[in-house]
DNA sequence: GCCACCGGTGGC
DNA sequence: GCCACCGGTGGC
C-alpha cells in the first residue's frame, strides 16, 4: 500500500493542518472524454467569458424547465484558437438528451491565489500538474499567470466562483508530474457510484496501469522503461467531492435491534438538513479540489433534499479556502 | 474480445 | 471510515 504519511499538509480525516495559502482548481465537463484547454481570459475578455459560462440546464443532463442558474463551464477547443482558449457556448446544447448518463469529466483547471484567494484558470493540464506538484513549496499567486503571458492581479475579479453551479472536489497537492512519455488520467465516476473517480497512468507503450502493483509489474516486464523512474513518480490518489453525498455511502453494518431496555429518548432535530459545521472544516482544510456541473435535480434520488444541490458550500466563498481546486 | 466503468473488500 | 486494489460486466 502506498504510504500516506508523507502526503502533503492537507487533512486526511484528522485535525486541520496548516494550509499553504495557494490554490488550484479544475473544471469538469459532462460527456467529454478528453480534457480540452480551459479558458484563460485576459482582463479584456473576462466578462465575455463569464457570460459564456455554460448553462448546464441546456445540456443533455438537464430538462428544459430547470433552474437556469445551474451552470457548467465548457470549453470547445475546436472553436478556439491555439493561443488563448476562450470559453464558448456548449455546442451540444440543442441535442436531444441521451438515455445513458455518462460520468462528468474535468473541463478546466483553476488555482487559488495565495494572497487574494481568488480563483485563476490554468490553461492546460500540464501547467496545472506543475503547479500542483509544488503547491506547498511554491504557493500560487495571481502573478504566476504571467508564466503563460496572462496579466492579472489580485485586484481583478475571480475567474470562477465556487457557487454551487458545479461539482467541486478536493484534489491532492504535491502529486508528482507523470514521467516523460507517461500520462496521468483522472476518470470521474457517475454520481452515486461507490467511488468518486479512478486514476490510471498510460505508459509510453500505451498500457493502462490502475495501481502501483500494476506499475511494478509493468516495469518488471519493461525494464527499459524503468530507468530512473521510481514508484514515487506515480500517485493514484483521487480527488474528493465537496458534495458529501456525491459518492454512495457503503451501507452501515446492521446494528443489533434495540430492546426496550436499550431504547432511549432522542431529541427531535428540526434543523437536521442545515449545513453541518464540519463542511466548513472540510472547506478550510483541503489544499486541492476541483468540481463539475451540478446534476439535474430530476435525476436525484428522492431521499435527497434539494438543499443538497445548493452548492457545494456557500461558506466556500468566504475567503478562507486555501485550496487547490478543479471544477 | 476489448475496455470503460463500476462494485466489493481487505487492510489500515 | 477511507482507500488501494482488482474482479466483474455491459456496451461496443
Amino acid at each position: 500500500m502506498q504510504s500516506r504519511s508523507p502526503k502533503i499538509t492537507i487533512k486526511m480525516g484528522g485535525k486541520r493542518p496548516e494550509i499553504t495559502p495557494s490554490t488550484v482548481h479544475e473544471t469538469l465537463e459532462k460527456d467529454q472524454t478528453s480534457l480540452e484547454g480551459p479558458s484563460v481570459p485576459s482582463n479584456n475578455d473576462r466578462k465575455e467569458t463569464d457570460e459564456n459560462i455554460l448553462d448546464a440546464s441546456s445540456s443533455e443532463y438537464s430538462t428544459d424547465n430547470e433552474d437556469k442558474n445551474k451552470q457548467m463551464v465548457v470549453y470547445d477547443h475546436s472553436l478556439n484558437g491555439s493561443e488563448v482558449v476562450k470559453a464558448v457556448k456548449n455546442p451540444k446544447q440543442d441535442r436531444p438528451r441521451p438515455v445513458s448518463k455518462k460520468p462528468p469529466a474535468v473541463g478546466a483547471f483553476t488555482v487559488q491565489c495565495a494572497n487574494c484567494l481568488k480563483w485563476r484558470l490554468i490553461p492546460d493540464q500540464e501547467k496545472y500538474e506543475v503547479i500542483r506538484e509544488h503547491i506547498t513549496d511554491q504557493p500560487f499567486l495571481c502573478e504566476t499567470t504571467r508564466q503563460w503571458n496572462r496579466v492579472v492581479s489580485c485586484d481583478d475579479p475571480t475567474d470562477i466562483e465556487q457557487d454551487g453551479t458545479r461539482i467541486w472536489a478536493i484534489d491532492k497537492p504535491n502529486i508528482a508530474q507523470p514521467p516523460p512519455g507517461w500520462k496521468r488520467i483522472l476518470r470521474l465516476r457517475s454520481e452515486g457510484s461507490s467511488k468518486f473517480a479512478d486514476v490510471y497512468y498510460t505508459s509510453p507503450t500505451g498500457a493502462k496501469l490502475r495501481s502501483l502493483p500494476d506499475v511494478t509489474r509493468y516495469f518488471e516486464s519493461h525494464p527499459e522503461h524503468a530507468q530512473g523512474i521510481g514508484l514515487g513518480r506515480f500517485s493514484f490518489q483521487i480527488p474528493r467531492p465537496l458534495r458529501e453525498n456525491y459518492v454512495r455511502k457503503r451501507p452501515a453494518q446492521m446494528a443489533a435491534p434495540k430492546t426496550p431496555e436499550t431504547l432511549e429518548p432522542s431529541p427531535v432535530e428540526p434543523v437536521a438538513w442545515a449545513a453541518p459545521a464540519e463542511n466548513m472544516d472540510l472547506q478550510l482544510a483541503e489544499p486541492l479540489s476541483w468540481a463539475g456541473p451540478v446534476e439535474d435535480k430530476n435525476d436525484l434520488p428522492a431521499y435527497l433534499e434539494t438543499s443538497d444541490l445548493d452548492g457545494v458550500n456557500p461558506a466556500a466563498k468566504k475567503a478562507k479556502i486555501h485550496n487547490v481546486n478543479c471544477l
